[in-house]
DNA sequence: AGAGGTGGTG
DNA sequence: CATGCACCACCTCT
């Protein structure tokens, strides 16, 4: 690969006044395809400051001070960066977007994130997606990234060794986006891309809005959890203590706990050394067997251990101090199947609402403005109902049959209404093995979750495919072509890859089993992500076409929240249910795609 | 610092 | 052969 640019000593320019600004803007404006970064005091744009501004051709690199230019106030900044003409290449477009947003003002049309597309072409292997790697895999280049570091909390002058450093982010961003745009076609995946590059704009505008939390509410619910625990642990270290001899007290008189009840070693020694239990874990499933005040205690106290630790004050140190949001991290190819990942904090992992927890009652619309929330009922079974086009699901599924009583009057011979009033046992079993079976599950996990013998779980199995044949071989054919090409695909066009195996690797059957059960997934929830990213940026084009003030806030897999105006709340719930509903519909068309809103002013319903 | 165990979500 | 997918956070232990 020939560089059109010299690594040591890159073509730049160093803008540091508003009509040498608008000079070259002038000029970038008539060009097909430009680079962006930005370099900046820290990653957020609420609190960090924006310092450099560069803008590329593949030939140079202008490079804008962001402190002596007021870029904000120069239309045709705003215009090249809202030309949807023209396209802006970025590595990680989101973060750029979220400053050049936050401080210059305007939306970026138009983009093309190498970071996106790498993931895009690599999802599955866990390639490593940093410029750094993109450029010695690309260009050959060794980067150095210690010169990014010299920008955080910058306040004196840029000196020409970081003017260096920033001009060859954009310089490279050239040669990478051509030979991944040849890889891209060539591995049919460039249709996957661009939803990713459109989505990557909703997901950048989502996590600046962030969420609302009503701390005094949260706090509340913590200090009762909080008050149960302690009074749990109490009584639990009581019930142990005279198994440990050597317990002392402290000067005050408090007795020391016999043991941290936190330590699964030091729980597998009192159960099995001490009470004579023979426990291969301290699982919950393990627990939930075995019959004794102990274990009863540590079950409880688990659950509020587990709230507490992890949704307490550690949530609301999240908040940032200048929205009095927080602003959730969503990695939109977080998951090898293209559903989004979410950290800090992960909202996507918010327990469901309870009478003495209800975390989600903390999630509140700003003043003015309610919540519309919507998610897919049923969307993955929906979504294997279409794919593998079975008859006896499909028809059930349009006939409006629960499915899991239907599935379980086939498999046990009862009558449909029988299910929901007699046998609701047997509708249980139906669901476990309608939901283990689009995870690949066999007999041994079967019978684990609905507690029966190996053999008679696999007879169960052998009903449930025996009545949905086009189902089992859906999936089948999905494991026999994941292990055969190395890839598995969404009808949306998202690929999935799995390294193969070595035949002489020692856990060869353990891998290609793997492989084969990730791709019967994969169909089903990579359809679910594509149609929930489609229908991410449909609800971010309608927001903006009906001049509706509200944003899309959070998406939770199969769930899109929105905060919009109270006096257009129920409008927009219709429409984001239309949109919802046409986006699932782009792969859904042998059963209804259903999208259910809701109103109101907290999260859940 | 990283692995393993546990458990929250879809 | 091993035994249900996809994540993230917190804890303990090494």
């Amino acid at each position: 690969m020939e560089l059109q640019f010299d690594p040591e000593n890159p073509k730049y320019e160093y803008i540091t006044n508003g009509g040498r600004a608008i000079e070259i803007f002038k000029e970038l404006a008539k060009e097909r395809v430009l680079a962006v970064d930005v370099e900046t005091t820290g990653l957020d744009p609420h609190l960090d400051k924006l310092l450099l501004l560069q803008v590329g051709t593949p030939e140079i690199s202008y490079i804008f001070d962001a402190r002596e230019i007021d870029l904000k106030n120069l239309p045709i900044v705003h215009e090249v960066f809202e030309n949807q003409q023209i396209i802006k290449l970025f590595h990680n477009a989101k973060f750029d977007y979220k400053f050049i947003r936050r401080h210059i003002g305007c939306e970026t049309l138009n983009i093309y994130c190498t970071f996106l597309a790498e993931g895009v072409m690599t999802a599955g292997l866990g390639a490593s997606l940093g410029l750094k790697d993109l450029a010695a895999k690309y260009l050959g280049l060794t980067l150095d990234k210690e010169l990014q570091k010299s920008f955080i909390g910058l306040t004196g002058k840029i000196v020409p060794a970081q003017l260096v450093y920033a001009g060859i982010d954009t310089l490279m961003l050239f040669p990478i986006f051509e030979q991944q745009l040849v890889k891209l076609n060539k591995l049919d995946v460039a249709k996957i891309a661009k939803l990713e590059f459109s989505v990557c704009r909703v997901v950048a505008e989502m996590e600046l809005k962030g969420i609302y939390i009503d701390q005094d509410k949260w706090r509340g619910i913590i200090a009762n959890l909080d008050t149960k625990r302690h009074e749990l642990a109490q009584q639990f270290q009581d019930m142990v203590r005279p198994y440990y001899k050597t317990t002392q007290e402290d000067l005050f008189g408090n007795t020391a706990d016999a043991i941290n009840i936190n330590s699964n070693a030091q729980l597998m020694d009192l159960f099995n050394n001490k009470l004579g239990l023979d426990m291969p874990s301290t699982g919950v499933a393990i627990l939930k067997t075995t019959d004794h005040p102990a274990v009863n205690l540590l079950q409880d106290y688990r659950g509020y251990e587990k709230l507490i630790s992890s949704f307490g004050d550690t949530l609301l140190a999240k908040i940032n101090p200048i929205t009095k949001r927080v602003h959730p991290s969503f990695m939109q190819l977080g998951a090898a199947t293209g559903r989004f990942a979410c950290n800090g904090p992960n909202l996507q992992q918010i327990p469901r609402n309870t009478e003495e927890a209800p975390f989600r009652e903390c999630m509140n619309p700003a003043p003015g403005y309610d919540f519309v929330v919507a998610d897919y009922s049923s969307f993955e079974m929906r979504i294997l109902a279409d794919l593998s086009g079975d008859e006896n699901f499909v028809n059930a599924m349009n006939g409006g049959l629960d499915m899991h009583s239907y599935t379980a009057s086939l498999m046990f011979d009862l009558p449909y209404d029988s299910i929901k009033t007699e046998h609701k046992d047997k509708r249980q079993a139906a669901k476990a093995i309608g939901f283990g079976l689009m995870y690949g599950m066999g007999p041994m996990g079967l019978a684990a979750q609905i507690k029966v013998e190996k053999e008679e779980a696999q007879q169960y199995m052998n009903r449930y495919f025996g009545a949905y044949p086009s189902v089992k071989a859906f999936l089948d054919g999905m494991a026999e072509n994941a292990v055969k090409n190395g890839w598995s695909a969404t009808p949306g066009g998202r690929k999935r890859w799995y390294k193969q195996p070595e035949k002489s690797d020692p856990d060869y059957n353990k891998k290609l089993s793997n492989i084969q059960r990730q791709a019967k997934n994969h169909p089903i929830q990579g359809t679910n992500a594509d149609a929930v990213k489609y229908a991410l940026v449909f609800l971010h084009e309608r927001l903006k076409k009906e001049k509706v003030k509200g944003d899309v806030i959070l998406t939770v897999h199969d769930e899109v929240v929105c905060e919009v105006p109270e006096d257009c709340s129920h409008d927009w719930s219709k429409i984001q249910e239309e949109e919802m509903v046409r986006a699932g519909e782009l792969f859904i068309k042998k059963v209804p795609v259903i999208s259910d809103p809701f109103v109101g002013k907290v999260w859940e319903h």
